[in-house]
DNA sequence: GGTGGTCTGTGACTTAGTCACGTTCCCGTG
DNA sequence: CACGGGAACGTGACTAAGTCACAGACCACC
Protein backbone atom coordinates (compact mmCIF):
# COMPACT_ATOMS: atom_id res chain seq x y z
CA UNK A 1 0.00 0.00 0.00
CA UNK A 2 1.07 3.60 -0.79
CA UNK A 3 2.69 4.92 2.40
CA UNK A 4 1.78 8.63 1.89
CA UNK A 5 -0.87 8.35 4.56
CA UNK A 6 1.74 8.17 7.43
CA UNK A 7 2.63 11.53 6.98
CA UNK A 8 -0.46 12.60 8.30
CA UNK A 9 0.45 11.29 11.89
CA UNK A 10 3.77 12.91 12.85
CA UNK A 11 4.84 10.61 15.37
CA UNK A 12 4.70 7.93 12.45
CA UNK A 13 6.54 9.47 9.96
CA UNK A 14 8.96 10.09 12.46
CA UNK A 15 9.68 6.41 12.41
CA UNK A 16 13.01 4.56 11.43
CA UNK A 17 12.01 3.55 7.73
CA UNK A 18 11.89 -0.31 9.17
CA UNK A 19 8.67 0.53 11.29
CA UNK A 20 7.02 2.55 8.43
CA UNK A 21 7.54 0.23 6.25
CA UNK A 22 6.49 -2.68 8.86
CA UNK A 23 3.44 -0.72 8.78
CA UNK A 24 2.59 -0.10 5.31
CA UNK A 25 3.21 -3.42 4.48
CA UNK A 26 0.47 -4.58 6.38
CA UNK A 27 -1.83 -1.82 6.91
CA UNK A 28 -4.60 -1.53 4.16
CA UNK A 29 -6.83 1.85 3.71
CA UNK A 30 -10.77 1.34 4.10
CA UNK A 31 -13.51 3.93 2.78
CA UNK A 32 -15.98 4.55 4.81
CA UNK A 33 -19.09 6.64 3.74
CA UNK A 34 -21.81 8.90 6.27
CA UNK A 35 -23.63 6.77 8.47
CA UNK A 36 -21.32 3.65 8.81
CA UNK A 37 -21.32 2.09 12.20
CA UNK A 38 -17.72 1.64 13.04
CA UNK A 39 -17.96 -0.07 16.31
CA UNK A 40 -21.26 -0.86 18.77
CA UNK A 41 -21.49 -2.54 21.43
CA UNK A 42 -20.60 -6.46 21.43
CA UNK A 43 -19.17 -6.54 18.50
CA UNK A 44 -15.34 -7.09 19.26
CA UNK A 45 -13.19 -4.91 16.92
CA UNK A 46 -10.28 -6.55 14.98
CA UNK A 47 -8.29 -4.16 13.30
CA UNK A 48 -6.52 -1.06 15.04
CA UNK A 49 -8.03 2.33 13.12
CA UNK A 50 -6.31 5.68 12.43
CA UNK A 51 -8.47 8.08 10.82
CA UNK A 52 -6.98 10.29 7.59
CA UNK A 53 -9.95 12.36 6.97
CA UNK A 54 -13.44 13.03 8.16
CA UNK A 55 -14.85 12.39 11.26
CA UNK A 56 -16.08 9.70 13.25
CA UNK A 57 -18.98 10.17 16.43
CA UNK A 58 -18.99 8.05 19.42
CA UNK A 59 -21.86 8.38 21.24
CA UNK A 60 -23.56 6.22 24.10
CA UNK A 61 -27.51 5.16 23.81
CA UNK A 62 -29.75 4.93 26.85
CA UNK A 63 -32.06 2.76 27.36
CA UNK A 64 -34.64 4.96 27.07
CA UNK A 65 -33.15 5.99 23.45
CA UNK A 66 -31.77 9.05 24.63
CA UNK A 67 -28.28 9.88 23.03
CA UNK A 68 -24.92 11.60 24.60
CA UNK A 69 -21.98 12.39 22.21
CA UNK A 70 -19.08 11.64 24.04
CA UNK A 71 -16.31 12.98 21.61
CA UNK A 72 -15.46 13.03 17.84
CA UNK A 73 -12.35 11.60 16.26
CA UNK A 74 -11.15 13.55 13.42
CA UNK A 75 -8.21 13.33 11.23
CA UNK A 76 -4.70 12.19 12.34
CA UNK A 77 -6.21 10.60 15.69
CA UNK A 78 -7.19 7.44 16.22
CA UNK A 79 -9.99 5.10 17.89
CA UNK A 80 -9.24 4.62 21.43
CA UNK A 81 -12.13 1.94 21.25
CA UNK A 82 -11.23 -0.46 19.17
CA UNK A 83 -7.84 0.24 20.57
CA UNK A 84 -8.92 -0.94 23.81
CA UNK A 85 -10.64 -3.77 22.61
CA UNK A 86 -7.02 -4.82 21.00
CA UNK A 87 -5.49 -4.08 23.97
CA UNK A 88 -7.80 -5.28 27.32
CA UNK A 89 -10.47 -6.96 25.53
CA UNK A 90 -12.57 -4.42 27.25
CA UNK A 91 -15.91 -3.57 25.71
CA UNK A 92 -17.74 -0.56 25.45
CA UNK A 93 -21.28 0.61 26.05
CA UNK A 94 -21.25 2.97 23.40
CA UNK A 95 -20.89 3.15 19.60
CA UNK A 96 -19.04 4.78 16.93
CA UNK A 97 -20.60 6.47 13.55
CA UNK A 98 -19.26 8.31 10.51
CA UNK A 99 -20.66 11.80 10.29
CA UNK A 100 -18.82 12.58 7.14
CA UNK A 101 -17.21 10.05 4.66
CA UNK A 102 -14.45 8.64 6.51
CA UNK A 103 -10.97 7.37 4.97
CA UNK A 104 -8.85 5.85 7.46
CA UNK A 105 -5.99 3.31 7.81
CA UNK A 106 -6.73 -0.77 9.53
CA UNK A 107 -3.61 -2.60 11.00
CA UNK A 108 -4.15 -5.99 11.95
CA UNK A 109 -4.14 -6.91 15.04
CA UNK A 110 -1.06 -8.84 15.51
CA UNK A 111 0.59 -6.37 13.63
CA UNK A 112 -0.49 -3.70 15.80
CA UNK A 113 0.60 -5.06 18.95
CA UNK A 114 4.14 -5.79 17.23
CA UNK A 115 4.52 -2.31 16.77
CA UNK A 116 3.39 -1.26 20.18
CA UNK A 117 6.59 -3.60 20.88
CA UNK A 118 9.09 -2.48 18.98
CA UNK A 119 8.19 1.54 18.29
CA UNK A 120 8.45 4.22 20.85
CA UNK A 121 6.75 6.74 18.23
CA UNK A 122 3.89 4.05 17.65
CA UNK A 123 3.69 4.06 21.73
CA UNK A 124 3.46 7.63 22.04
CA UNK A 125 1.07 7.61 19.46
CA UNK A 126 -1.66 5.47 21.41
CA UNK A 127 -1.28 6.84 24.71
CA UNK A 128 -1.21 10.57 23.65
CA UNK A 129 -4.74 9.52 22.06
CA UNK A 130 -5.46 7.56 25.03
CA UNK A 131 -5.00 10.98 26.91
CA UNK A 132 -6.96 13.23 24.72
CA UNK A 133 -10.07 11.25 24.83
CA UNK A 134 -9.74 10.83 28.89
CA UNK A 135 -9.75 14.36 28.38
CA UNK A 136 -12.80 14.69 26.40
CA UNK A 137 -14.56 13.02 28.93
CA UNK A 138 -14.18 14.70 31.74
CA UNK A 139 -14.72 17.76 29.84
CA UNK A 140 -18.22 16.03 28.75
CA UNK A 141 -19.07 15.23 32.64
CA UNK A 142 -18.07 18.75 33.29
CA UNK A 143 -20.44 20.11 31.05
CA UNK A 144 -23.28 18.06 31.50
CA UNK A 145 -23.32 18.03 35.64
CA UNK A 146 -22.19 21.55 35.93
CA UNK A 147 -23.46 23.93 33.26
CA UNK A 148 -26.55 25.21 31.89
CA UNK A 149 -27.92 24.03 29.30
CA UNK A 150 -28.24 27.04 27.14
CA UNK A 151 -24.80 28.11 27.60
CA UNK A 152 -23.85 24.52 26.46
CA UNK A 153 -26.41 25.45 23.43
CA UNK A 154 -24.98 28.95 22.66
CA UNK A 155 -20.75 26.53 22.50
CA UNK A 156 -22.42 23.98 20.23
CA UNK A 157 -24.38 26.46 18.04
CA UNK A 158 -20.97 28.13 17.72
CA UNK A 159 -18.62 25.59 16.99
CA UNK A 160 -20.87 23.44 14.22
CA UNK A 161 -21.18 27.34 12.60
CA UNK A 162 -17.13 27.05 12.35
CA UNK A 163 -16.22 30.74 10.70
CA UNK A 164 -19.96 30.39 8.49
CA UNK A 165 -22.81 32.21 10.31
CA UNK A 166 -25.81 29.18 9.42
CA UNK A 167 -25.78 25.51 10.85
CA UNK A 168 -27.55 22.91 9.20
CA UNK A 169 -28.64 20.17 12.21
CA UNK A 170 -31.82 19.39 13.37
CA UNK A 171 -33.16 20.00 16.66
CA UNK A 172 -32.80 16.24 17.71
CA UNK A 173 -28.47 16.61 16.48
CA UNK A 174 -28.51 19.00 18.82
CA UNK A 175 -29.62 16.93 21.46
CA UNK A 176 -27.62 14.38 21.20
CA UNK A 177 -24.59 16.27 21.04
CA UNK A 178 -25.76 17.88 24.63
CA UNK A 179 -27.42 14.51 25.90
CA UNK A 180 -30.71 16.64 26.50
CA UNK A 181 -33.89 16.26 24.72
CA UNK A 182 -35.27 17.66 21.59
CA UNK A 183 -38.46 19.41 23.07
CA UNK A 184 -35.69 21.50 25.23
CA UNK A 185 -33.59 22.03 23.08
CA UNK A 186 -36.44 23.24 20.75
CA UNK A 187 -37.62 25.36 23.57
CA UNK A 188 -34.41 26.98 24.20
CA UNK A 189 -33.87 28.10 20.76
CA UNK A 190 -37.03 29.26 20.10
CA UNK A 191 -35.91 32.02 23.43
CA UNK A 192 -33.10 32.65 21.41
CA UNK A 193 -35.28 33.19 18.42
CA UNK A 194 -37.08 35.75 20.11
CA UNK A 195 -34.45 37.63 21.58
CA UNK A 196 -33.36 37.94 17.99
CA UNK A 197 -30.34 35.96 18.16
CA UNK A 198 -30.92 32.96 15.87
CA UNK A 199 -33.20 32.33 12.97
CA UNK A 200 -34.81 29.23 13.13
CA UNK A 201 -35.86 27.02 9.78
CA UNK A 202 -36.72 23.52 9.30
CA UNK A 203 -33.03 21.99 9.28
CA UNK A 204 -30.84 25.06 9.70
CA UNK A 205 -29.96 27.76 12.10
CA UNK A 206 -29.08 30.81 11.08
CA UNK A 207 -26.64 33.09 13.99
CA UNK A 208 -28.18 36.54 13.69
CA UNK A 209 -26.13 37.93 16.40
CA UNK A 210 -23.18 35.76 17.31
CA UNK A 211 -21.30 38.09 19.80
CA UNK A 212 -24.41 37.39 22.05
CA UNK A 213 -24.40 33.60 21.41
CA UNK A 214 -20.64 33.96 22.27
CA UNK A 215 -21.35 36.08 25.43
CA UNK A 216 -23.62 33.23 26.69
CA UNK A 217 -21.00 30.73 25.49
CA UNK A 218 -18.29 32.55 28.11
CA UNK A 219 -20.61 33.62 30.55
CA UNK A 220 -20.38 32.22 34.31
CA UNK B 1 13.50 -2.26 48.30
CA UNK B 2 11.36 -5.13 49.43
CA UNK B 3 9.69 -7.11 45.89
CA UNK B 4 7.43 -8.15 47.76
CA UNK B 5 4.39 -5.26 46.95
CA UNK B 6 4.75 -6.50 42.99
CA UNK B 7 2.76 -9.13 44.13
CA UNK B 8 -0.19 -7.36 44.23
CA UNK B 9 0.03 -6.54 40.28
CA UNK B 10 -0.49 -9.65 38.58
CA UNK B 11 0.79 -8.54 35.21
CA UNK B 12 4.20 -7.28 37.01
CA UNK B 13 4.82 -10.15 39.22
CA UNK B 14 4.91 -12.28 35.53
CA UNK B 15 7.35 -10.46 34.98
CA UNK B 16 11.25 -11.97 34.30
CA UNK B 17 13.56 -11.77 37.09
CA UNK B 18 15.36 -8.61 35.40
CA UNK B 19 12.52 -6.67 34.97
CA UNK B 20 11.24 -7.23 38.32
CA UNK B 21 14.23 -6.42 39.49
CA UNK B 22 14.76 -3.08 37.61
CA UNK B 23 11.58 -2.20 38.99
CA UNK B 24 12.17 -2.82 42.60
CA UNK B 25 15.06 -1.04 42.64
CA UNK B 26 14.07 2.25 41.58
CA UNK B 27 10.72 2.16 43.48
CA UNK B 28 10.18 3.92 46.60
CA UNK B 29 6.61 2.71 48.84
CA UNK B 30 5.05 5.49 50.36
CA UNK B 31 2.42 6.33 52.75
CA UNK B 32 -0.59 8.67 52.10
CA UNK B 33 -2.24 9.80 54.96
CA UNK B 34 -6.11 10.23 54.95
CA UNK B 35 -6.85 13.46 52.98
CA UNK B 36 -3.82 14.03 51.37
CA UNK B 37 -3.86 15.35 48.06
CA UNK B 38 -2.20 12.93 45.64
CA UNK B 39 -2.36 15.46 42.53
CA UNK B 40 -4.02 18.51 41.53
CA UNK B 41 -4.80 20.58 38.48
CA UNK B 42 -1.42 23.25 37.59
CA UNK B 43 0.43 20.76 39.29
CA UNK B 44 2.59 18.02 37.28
CA UNK B 45 2.96 14.40 38.13
CA UNK B 46 6.81 13.22 38.47
CA UNK B 47 6.06 9.92 39.38
CA UNK B 48 4.06 6.82 38.37
CA UNK B 49 1.93 5.73 41.30
CA UNK B 50 0.44 2.40 42.09
CA UNK B 51 -1.58 1.69 44.77
CA UNK B 52 -1.06 -1.02 47.45
CA UNK B 53 -3.66 -0.46 49.93
CA UNK B 54 -6.53 2.53 50.33
CA UNK B 55 -8.17 4.25 48.07
CA UNK B 56 -8.30 7.43 45.41
CA UNK B 57 -11.13 9.71 45.09
CA UNK B 58 -10.68 11.17 41.67
CA UNK B 59 -12.85 14.09 41.44
CA UNK B 60 -13.95 17.34 39.28
CA UNK B 61 -14.93 20.78 41.03
CA UNK B 62 -16.75 22.70 39.36
CA UNK B 63 -15.83 27.09 39.35
CA UNK B 64 -19.33 27.22 41.10
CA UNK B 65 -18.08 25.01 44.19
CA UNK B 66 -20.18 21.67 43.22
CA UNK B 67 -18.04 18.48 42.97
CA UNK B 68 -18.20 14.58 41.49
CA UNK B 69 -16.34 11.88 42.02
CA UNK B 70 -15.19 10.62 38.91
CA UNK B 71 -13.44 7.32 40.14
CA UNK B 72 -11.75 5.25 42.76
CA UNK B 73 -8.68 3.49 42.47
CA UNK B 74 -8.02 1.07 44.68
CA UNK B 75 -5.14 -1.54 45.58
CA UNK B 76 -3.69 -3.36 42.80
CA UNK B 77 -4.62 -0.50 40.56
CA UNK B 78 -2.20 2.66 39.25
CA UNK B 79 -3.00 6.12 38.83
CA UNK B 80 -3.99 7.39 35.14
CA UNK B 81 -4.04 10.79 35.93
CA UNK B 82 0.09 10.78 37.05
CA UNK B 83 1.04 8.21 34.21
CA UNK B 84 -1.39 10.96 31.72
CA UNK B 85 1.36 13.48 32.98
CA UNK B 86 4.51 11.45 32.46
CA UNK B 87 3.35 9.64 29.03
CA UNK B 88 2.06 12.87 27.45
CA UNK B 89 2.20 16.01 29.39
CA UNK B 90 -1.56 16.48 29.62
CA UNK B 91 -2.93 18.62 32.45
CA UNK B 92 -6.64 17.31 33.79
CA UNK B 93 -8.68 19.31 35.63
CA UNK B 94 -9.09 16.88 38.11
CA UNK B 95 -7.73 16.49 41.51
CA UNK B 96 -6.68 13.19 43.55
CA UNK B 97 -7.52 12.78 47.83
CA UNK B 98 -6.99 9.65 49.46
CA UNK B 99 -10.11 8.49 51.22
CA UNK B 100 -8.15 6.22 53.51
CA UNK B 101 -4.42 5.81 55.03
CA UNK B 102 -3.02 4.72 51.43
CA UNK B 103 -0.01 2.82 51.20
CA UNK B 104 1.24 3.30 47.19
CA UNK B 105 4.59 2.57 45.57
CA UNK B 106 6.44 5.36 43.56
CA UNK B 107 7.88 4.53 40.22
CA UNK B 108 10.15 7.56 38.82
CA UNK B 109 9.72 9.00 35.29
CA UNK B 110 12.58 7.54 33.90
CA UNK B 111 12.33 4.00 35.05
CA UNK B 112 8.58 4.14 34.17
CA UNK B 113 9.51 5.16 30.20
CA UNK B 114 12.36 2.52 30.41
CA UNK B 115 9.67 -0.18 31.76
CA UNK B 116 6.97 0.90 29.02
CA UNK B 117 9.88 0.28 26.38
CA UNK B 118 11.08 -3.04 27.84
CA UNK B 119 8.20 -5.03 29.49
CA UNK B 120 5.34 -6.05 27.43
CA UNK B 121 3.48 -7.25 30.84
CA UNK B 122 4.24 -3.69 32.45
CA UNK B 123 2.50 -2.03 29.11
CA UNK B 124 -0.50 -4.26 29.64
CA UNK B 125 -0.93 -3.37 33.30
CA UNK B 126 -1.00 0.40 32.24
CA UNK B 127 -2.95 0.16 28.88
CA UNK B 128 -5.66 -1.93 31.08
CA UNK B 129 -5.66 0.70 33.36
CA UNK B 130 -6.10 2.69 30.76
CA UNK B 131 -9.03 1.31 29.72
CA UNK B 132 -10.82 0.74 33.22
CA UNK B 133 -10.75 4.38 33.63
CA UNK B 134 -12.24 5.19 30.28
CA UNK B 135 -15.70 2.59 31.15
CA UNK B 136 -15.45 4.42 34.30
CA UNK B 137 -15.44 7.85 32.91
CA UNK B 138 -18.31 6.37 29.97
CA UNK B 139 -20.28 5.24 33.40
CA UNK B 140 -20.14 8.09 34.77
CA UNK B 141 -21.57 10.14 32.07
CA UNK B 142 -24.50 7.93 31.49
CA UNK B 143 -25.61 8.00 34.91
CA UNK B 144 -25.16 11.32 35.22
CA UNK B 145 -27.16 12.22 31.84
CA UNK B 146 -29.39 9.31 31.72
CA UNK B 147 -30.25 8.12 35.11
CA UNK B 148 -32.65 9.33 37.42
CA UNK B 149 -30.87 10.51 40.74
CA UNK B 150 -33.05 8.26 43.67
CA UNK B 151 -32.14 5.54 41.47
CA UNK B 152 -28.40 6.39 41.47
CA UNK B 153 -28.84 7.83 45.43
CA UNK B 154 -29.66 3.97 46.48
CA UNK B 155 -27.22 2.67 44.46
CA UNK B 156 -24.29 4.54 46.27
CA UNK B 157 -26.32 3.59 49.42
CA UNK B 158 -26.15 0.16 48.86
CA UNK B 159 -22.59 0.10 47.45
CA UNK B 160 -21.21 2.18 50.49
CA UNK B 161 -23.11 -0.39 52.83
CA UNK B 162 -21.01 -3.56 50.95
CA UNK B 163 -22.39 -5.98 53.13
CA UNK B 164 -22.88 -3.93 56.48
CA UNK B 165 -26.59 -2.21 57.17
CA UNK B 166 -25.57 1.27 58.03
CA UNK B 167 -23.33 4.07 56.23
CA UNK B 168 -21.25 6.39 57.58
CA UNK B 169 -21.47 9.29 55.05
CA UNK B 170 -22.99 12.83 55.18
CA UNK B 171 -25.10 14.08 52.63
CA UNK B 172 -22.60 16.51 50.92
CA UNK B 173 -20.31 13.81 50.61
CA UNK B 174 -23.05 11.72 48.65
CA UNK B 175 -23.94 14.73 46.62
CA UNK B 176 -20.52 14.94 45.25
CA UNK B 177 -20.42 11.01 44.78
CA UNK B 178 -23.49 11.79 42.51
CA UNK B 179 -22.97 15.37 41.27
CA UNK B 180 -25.62 16.49 42.60
CA UNK B 181 -26.54 19.13 45.07
CA UNK B 182 -26.53 18.44 49.55
CA UNK B 183 -30.39 19.89 49.72
CA UNK B 184 -31.17 17.11 46.75
CA UNK B 185 -30.04 14.55 48.56
CA UNK B 186 -31.40 15.53 51.77
CA UNK B 187 -34.68 15.68 50.45
CA UNK B 188 -34.27 12.65 48.63
CA UNK B 189 -33.20 10.60 51.17
CA UNK B 190 -36.18 12.09 53.58
CA UNK B 191 -38.22 10.69 51.15
CA UNK B 192 -36.87 7.17 51.64
CA UNK B 193 -36.94 7.96 55.10
CA UNK B 194 -40.78 8.41 54.96
CA UNK B 195 -41.25 4.94 53.04
CA UNK B 196 -39.12 3.44 55.91
CA UNK B 197 -36.38 2.32 53.89
CA UNK B 198 -33.65 4.29 55.29
CA UNK B 199 -33.55 5.82 58.87
CA UNK B 200 -31.31 9.22 59.10
CA UNK B 201 -28.98 10.32 61.78
CA UNK B 202 -26.12 13.02 61.56
CA UNK B 203 -23.31 11.57 59.92
CA UNK B 204 -24.54 8.16 59.39
CA UNK B 205 -27.59 6.41 57.33
CA UNK B 206 -29.22 2.70 58.59
CA UNK B 207 -30.83 1.15 55.56
CA UNK B 208 -33.77 -0.67 57.02
CA UNK B 209 -34.73 -2.27 53.65
CA UNK B 210 -32.12 -2.84 51.81
CA UNK B 211 -34.22 -5.25 49.31
CA UNK B 212 -36.21 -2.01 48.27
CA UNK B 213 -33.25 -0.12 47.74
CA UNK B 214 -32.14 -2.81 45.75
CA UNK B 215 -35.44 -2.69 43.52
CA UNK B 216 -35.23 1.16 43.36
CA UNK B 217 -31.52 0.82 42.15
CA UNK B 218 -32.13 -1.28 39.68
CA UNK B 219 -35.90 -0.64 38.63
CA UNK B 220 -35.57 0.86 35.04
C1' DG C 1 -52.64 14.97 -5.17
C1' DG C 2 -52.18 11.68 -1.59
C1' DT C 3 -49.08 9.58 1.76
C1' DG C 4 -45.54 8.31 4.88
C1' DG C 5 -41.61 10.00 7.22
C1' DT C 6 -39.02 13.53 9.27
C1' DC C 7 -38.97 17.73 11.75
C1' DT C 8 -40.91 20.95 14.84
C1' DG C 9 -44.41 23.06 18.30
C1' DT C 10 -47.12 22.82 22.58
C1' DG C 11 -49.10 22.17 27.27
C1' DA C 12 -49.22 19.89 31.50
C1' DC C 13 -46.56 17.76 34.51
C1' DT C 14 -42.42 15.80 37.23
C1' DT C 15 -37.71 15.96 38.60
C1' DA C 16 -33.60 18.43 39.65
C1' DG C 17 -30.89 22.47 41.00
C1' DT C 18 -30.45 27.16 43.24
C1' DC C 19 -30.63 30.54 46.77
C1' DA C 20 -31.10 32.26 51.13
C1' DC C 21 -31.96 31.31 55.05
C1' DG C 22 -32.87 28.83 59.76
C1' DT C 23 -32.03 24.97 63.00
C1' DT C 24 -29.62 21.37 65.36
C1' DC C 25 -25.85 19.00 67.01
C1' DC C 26 -21.16 18.39 68.50
C1' DC C 27 -16.95 19.57 70.71
C1' DG C 28 -13.45 22.22 72.58
C1' DT C 29 -12.25 26.42 75.43
C1' DG C 30 -12.72 29.76 78.88
C1' DC D 1 -20.64 24.20 83.08
C1' DA D 2 -21.78 27.69 79.74
C1' DC D 3 -21.15 29.16 75.34
C1' DG D 4 -19.46 29.89 70.92
C1' DG D 5 -18.25 28.36 66.46
C1' DG D 6 -18.38 25.11 62.95
C1' DA D 7 -20.31 21.28 60.68
C1' DA D 8 -24.46 18.89 59.31
C1' DC D 9 -29.04 19.14 58.17
C1' DG D 10 -33.94 21.33 57.10
C1' DT D 11 -36.97 24.42 54.55
C1' DG D 12 -39.55 27.26 51.17
C1' DA D 13 -39.74 29.67 47.05
C1' DC D 14 -38.13 29.76 42.81
C1' DT D 15 -35.83 28.46 38.22
C1' DA D 16 -34.09 24.99 34.97
C1' DA D 17 -34.48 20.72 32.76
C1' DG D 18 -36.74 16.45 31.37
C1' DT D 19 -41.04 13.69 30.18
C1' DC D 20 -45.18 12.49 27.91
C1' DA D 21 -48.59 12.71 24.67
C1' DC D 22 -49.96 14.77 21.34
C1' DA D 23 -50.62 17.97 16.92
C1' DG D 24 -49.06 20.38 12.91
C1' DA D 25 -45.94 21.34 9.12
C1' DC D 26 -42.90 20.33 5.72
C1' DC D 27 -40.73 17.28 2.27
C1' DA D 28 -40.10 13.75 -1.13
C1' DC D 29 -41.88 10.38 -3.87
C1' DC D 30 -45.06 7.75 -5.95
Amino acid sequence: MSDNWIERFPELAALPPQDRQYLTERATKVALPTGTTVFAPGVPAESFLLILSGTVRVQQVSPGGREIVLYRVTGGETCIMTTSCLLADENYAADGVTETDVEAVAVPKAAFEEAIAQSPGFRRLVFADYSRRISDLMHVVEEVAFERLDKRLAQRLLARAGDGTTVRVTHHDLATDLGSAREVVGRLLKELERRGWVALSRGSIELCAPEQLKALAEGS
